[in-house]
DNA sequence: AGGAGGTGGCCTGTTACGTCA
DNA sequence: TGTGACGTAACAGGCCACCTC
């Protein structure tokens, strides 16, 4: 019985919203989103760490690049090419020019000091009082992106902070609302695919009751009324809707209106 | 027009620290 | 007091869009 879970992922999928076109999308498409991860449409991204760069038909070990300013490589080699990255501006340094040093952003906060005087390897972790985790909670209410580098120093500012920190903050907030929306998902699916095995194994034993009837296949056919069939959503094949599985089934079936005979096409027969 | 390089923003995965049972 | 689990700040490395040259 290693098909009933595969037989109706297609069902699935539609009960999600989530066309394979959708899918497709979510694994190649990672441009930017408007806005506001946090209207998740009830989709499950479930991607197999690595698909981008597979979908994009790269192969890791690009040039190293330094977001935090740890450290800075000089070049690097990737296959025959020596990538210069001498004069790629690392982020931190981006920030200090664009004014997002810490000595810009005049803070009275010990903890950032603190972690100004840290040595490289040596981080310490600031928590976050309940005040700023307030404000930043309702700043990502309002929007879970800081659109205009504005609202980032605005926000820095507001809550002592460096920007660079709001920036970790809303990209880490992201990161849990999505962490906790697939767990849901995930939950979802879960519950899915147990109402689907059960929904299988019932039309595994219609099926049988029906071809234990000792009549004609074609008589077996022509005797079940036409309003009482529906398709099968894996293999299009033909269901009774008598029964209360349409009522107990959370998920709408392929919308494919598309009967025929399963007594005549054997490979129904397995689904 | 279009390619290259720079920049900024975001994502995902990982690391490491602080807290608490 | 030591410790393991957990939450999360910070980081690393990657991609993409946009801009400028």
């Amino acid at each position: 019985m290693g098909n009933d879970s595969f037989c109706y992922k297609d069902n699935i999928v539609l009960e999600l919203g989530l066309s394979s076109s959708m899918v497709e999308n979510n694994s190649t498409n990672t441009t930017k989103r408007p806005c506001s991860s946090l209207n998740f449409d009830p989709s499950l991204t479930l991607t197999l760490s690595g698909d981008r760069d597979h979908d994009h038909g790269l192969t890791k070990k690009k040039p190293a690049r330094d977001h935090g300013g740890l450290y800075r490589q000089d070049s690097v080699s990737v296959g025959s090419s020596l990538i210069s990255v001498a004069s790629v501006c690392v982020k931190r340094e981006r920030e200090v020019k664009s004014g997002e040093s810490e000595k810009v952003i005049s803070t009275t906060s010990d903890q950032v000091e603190e972690q100004d005087d840290n040595s490289v390897n040596d981080r310490k972790k600031l928590r976050l009082t309940k005040a700023q985790s307030a404000l930043l909670e309702e700043a990502f209410k309002q929007h879970s992106t800081l659109n205009p580098q504005k609202q980032k120093q605005e926000l820095a500012r507001e809550l002592k902070l460096r920007p660079r920190q709001v920036e970790v903050w809303f990209q880490n907030r992201r990161a849990r609302t999505k962490l906790k929306q697939t767990e849901v998902d995930c939950e979802y699916l879960k519950k899915c695919c147990e109402a689907l095995k059960e929904e299988n194994t019932r039309l595994h034993k219609e099926l049988q009751e029906l071809k234990s009837l000792k009549l004609p296949a074609q008589q077996r056919y022509m005797k079940l009324p036409a309003a009482t069939l529906t398709t099968c959503p894996s293999c299009e094949g033909v269901g009774d809707t008598t029964s209360s599985a349409n009522t107990r089934r959370p998920f709408t079936m392929a919308q494919k209106p598309h009967f025929f005979n399963p007594f005549s096409n054997p490979s129904s027969a397995a689904c």
